[in-house]
DNA sequence: ACTGGTATTGTAACCGGTTACGGAAGCCCT
DNA sequence: AGGGCTTCCGTAACCGGTTACAATACCAGT
C-alpha cells in the first residue's frame, strides 16, 4: 500500500494534478466544485503532501539546521526547546546535528544539511567559521558562541556584562575585597569573564589588586582555592567565581572553616544551573531558551530576505540575587 | 552565486550527469581518468550534493522523525543525546519536533514529516497513537512511553522493575515499614508506581498494610506528606517516593522533625537527577540516552528491512544506592 | 579480420511536487 | 453577433538528483 501522489488524488478528482497543487496553495483560485472533488479525493485516499518533494521544486524546505557541540543538562533542553518555540512559531522545522567534537564526522554532518534545510544555526566554540563556509558554501547561517570576530552574523553570551553586574552587586552591598575564581585559561569563556573581573574592579574600586585564583570549572577546584586564599593568609570578603560549581565548592570550604556566607564572605557563581536554584547561590543566569530563540528568529528573517546587520550580538544574562550573598528575609 | 548542481559539474568535466553520480556514489564503475575529471571539477565548483534532491530520487531521506512532548533538564538532553549518537552512527540525521501540547499544532509538525524522513520515533504520552496512524498513515513508527496497549513497536520505561527494585532494596536492609508517596494519580506513571508498590510489598513482606500518601510530584508535597503521617501518628522506617522532588522535601521534613536519614527513616526517589546525586539520595535512574538509542535503533532496523517483534520492550531502569538509604563509609 | 565479452559512458525517464503559459468557457456590453 | 474580460483549468517544463538500458569502445581469442 504505497503512499498516495499527486497523481493519484487528480486521477480519483478526475482534475489535473495543478487543480490539486492549487486547492492545496491556492483555494481562492479553483471553483469550489472542484476544489470539493478534490477535497474528497484527498480525504478517501489519505493523501499527504510529500514534503521533500515540495521543497525541491519550491527551492526552499522550510527547515533550519542546527548544529550543536555537546552541551549538558538543562543548556541544551533549553536552547533547543528556545529554537523550536521560534521555529514553530514561523512555520520552520529544526533538523538537528550535535557534533561530538569529531571534526571530519562534523564536516559530514554539515555537508548533509545541503538541499535539507534553508539555513543553519551552528553553535562550535571550537570550530572555526572560515571552515564552515568552505564545507558549505552559500548557506545562509547564524553563528553562536562561535570563535573569534566573525563576519558572520552571530551571538554571544555577554560574559562581561554577566561579570560586570556581579561585581556591582558585590560593591552595592559594600564589598571592597572580591576575588575572583576563574575557569581554565584555554576557555574562553573563562578569560573573558576574568579579564571583566578586572576592569569592573579596576572602574568600581579603583587601587584595589585584583585577586585571580584559576580553577578548572570544577567543584573540587573552588573549594582548593579557598584553601590557598586561607593559607595565604588572604582577607576577602566577597568570592566572584566563574561558574555555579566552583561557587559551590567555595561555599563549602567557607562553611568548612566555619566562615559565615554570606554575613563574612558573599559568592556567586555563572550560569544558574538547577543546583544554584536549589541551594540559594547569586549567579548569573543566561537565559538558553532566549538565546536558542533569538537565533532562530535572526536567521528567520534573513531567509525571509531582510538584510542582517551582520553583526555581533550581545545575549546580556540577567543577575540571580539568592542567599549567598545577601541575607534574605 | 548560485550553488552548482550536477549538471554544472557534468558540463564542467565534460562528461555526462550519470558518470558524476556514479563518481560519487559507485567510483569502481568510472574510469580512473574521469573519476579525477569529474573530482577536480566538483572541487573548483564547490559542488556539495543536494540532500534533498538524493532523497526524492532514491526514495529515501535517511533523516529520522523524532517527536518530543516538552520534557525538562537532563530527560531530554541525555534523551536526544542517545539518539543522536545512535543515528550519526547509522547514518541518520534527526529531524526534531517539540509537542507543545497543542493538538492542532502537533498534528501539523507530523504531517510535516511525511516524505522528508524515512520513520519516526514518537513520545506523546498524551497522544493516542490511533490519532499518529491516521495522520500519517504508513510510516514506519517506534513509539516511546505512549498510551496503552498498542500494536506499534514501543519502549517503555520499565516502573514497576524500578519501584520493585526499591521496595526488595530496603527490605534488603532490614526496613519493615515502608510508605510510598504517590504523584498524581491523573499521572500513568504515577499510578504504575503506586502499583508496583502494591504488589511488590504484598509480595515481600505479606500481609503488611500498604501506606500510600498522594502528592503531585513536587517538593513541597514530599513535606507535606511527612506532615501527615507524623500527625497521624504512623511509624515507619523507609520512605519510597515516586519522584526525586518528593523525595528530597521528605528529607528536608524529616531532617527538621531530628528524625535521623537513614538511620531513622532510609528515603529513596525516582529520576536520578542531578540533585539527588549531589545530595546523596537514593533513587532510580532511568537511562534516558539508552532509551533513546534503543528507540533509533530499533526503527533503523525496521527501515533496514528487518521484521520487527512489534513487541513493547521495557526498559528497566537502575537502582543507585546512596546516602539516604544506607549509611555510606 | 571477426566474434563475444567486458568495461565505460551517455540518454532519458523518473521521483512528487509547483507553476508559467495558453486555451476554453462564461459574462457583460455595445 | 462579436469583442474584451475574467475565471478556471490542463499541459508540460522544471527542481536536482539516480539509474535502467542501450550504445560504444576496447580487449582477447580463434
Amino acid at each position: 500500500m504505497a503512499e498516495a501522489t499527486i497523481r493519484d488524488v487528480a486521477r480519483r478528482a478526475e482534475v489535473s494534478v495543478a487543480s490539486v497543487s492549487r486547492t492545496l496553495n491556492a483555494p481562492a483560485t479553483v471553483h469550489p466544485a472542484t476544489r470539493e472533488r478534490v477535497l474528497a479525493a484527498i480525504a478517501e485516499l489519505r493523501y499527504v503532501p510529500h514534503a521533500g518533494a515540495r521543497s525541491l521544486s519550491m527551492r526552499s524546505s522550510h527547515a533550519i539546521g542546527v548544529v550543536l557541540p555537546d552541551l549538558h543538562g538543562e543548556f541544551f533542553s533549553e536552547l533547543v526547546r528556545g529554537m523550536d518555540r521560534e521555529a514553530s512559531a514561523r512555520g520552520y522545522q529544526l533538523l538537528l546535528s550535535m557534533m561530538h567534537d569529531d571534526a571530519g564526522l562534523a564536516g559530514q554532518a554539515l555537508r548533509a544539511m545541503r538541499g535539507r534545510v534553508d539555513g543553519m544555526v551552528v553553535m562550535a566554540p571550537q570550530l572555526d567559521p572560515v571552515a564552515i563556509e568552505a564545507v558549505v558554501p552559500g548557506l545562509p547561517t547564524v553563528l553562536v558562541n562561535c570563535l573569534g570576530e566573525s563576519v558572520r552574523p552571530s551571538l554571544m553570551v555577554d560574559n562581561a556584562g554577566g561579570i560586570e553586574a556581579v561585581v556591582e552587586h558585590f560593591v552595592a552591598v559594600g564589598r571592597r575585597r572580591i576575588v575572583h575564581l576563574a575557569g581554565p585559561t584555554a576557555n574562553r569563556d573563562a578569560r573573558e569573564r576574568a579579564d571583566a573581573y578586572r576592569v569592573t574592579l579596576a572602574r568600581l574600586l579603583p587601587g584595589t589588586e585584583p585577586i585571580v585564583i584559576e580553577g578548572d570549572f570544577l567543584e573540587r577546584s573552588g573549594a582548593a582555592a579557598i584553601a590557598q586564599l586561607v593559607v595565604d593568609g588572604v582577607a576577602c570578603d566577597a568570592v566572584c567565581a566563574a561558574n555555579d560549581m566552583m561557587a559551590l565548592g567555595a561555599i563549602g570550604a567557607l562553611r568548612e572553616r566555619e566562615i559565615h556566607v554570606p554575613d563574612q564572605v558573599a559568592v556567586a557563581g555563572f550560569d544558574d544551573i538547577p543546583l544554584s536554584r536549589y541551594l540559594g547561590v547569586t549567579t548569573v543566569a543566561v537565559r538558553m531558551d532566549a538565546l536558542g530563540a533569538r537565533a532562530i528568529a535572526r536567521l528567520a528573517n534573513m531567509l525571509g530576505g531582510e538584510e542582517d546587520s551582520g553583526e555581533i550580538e550581545l545575549i546580556r544574562p540577567a543577575l540571580v540575587v539568592r542567599g549567598s550573598s545577601e541575607r534574605q528575609e
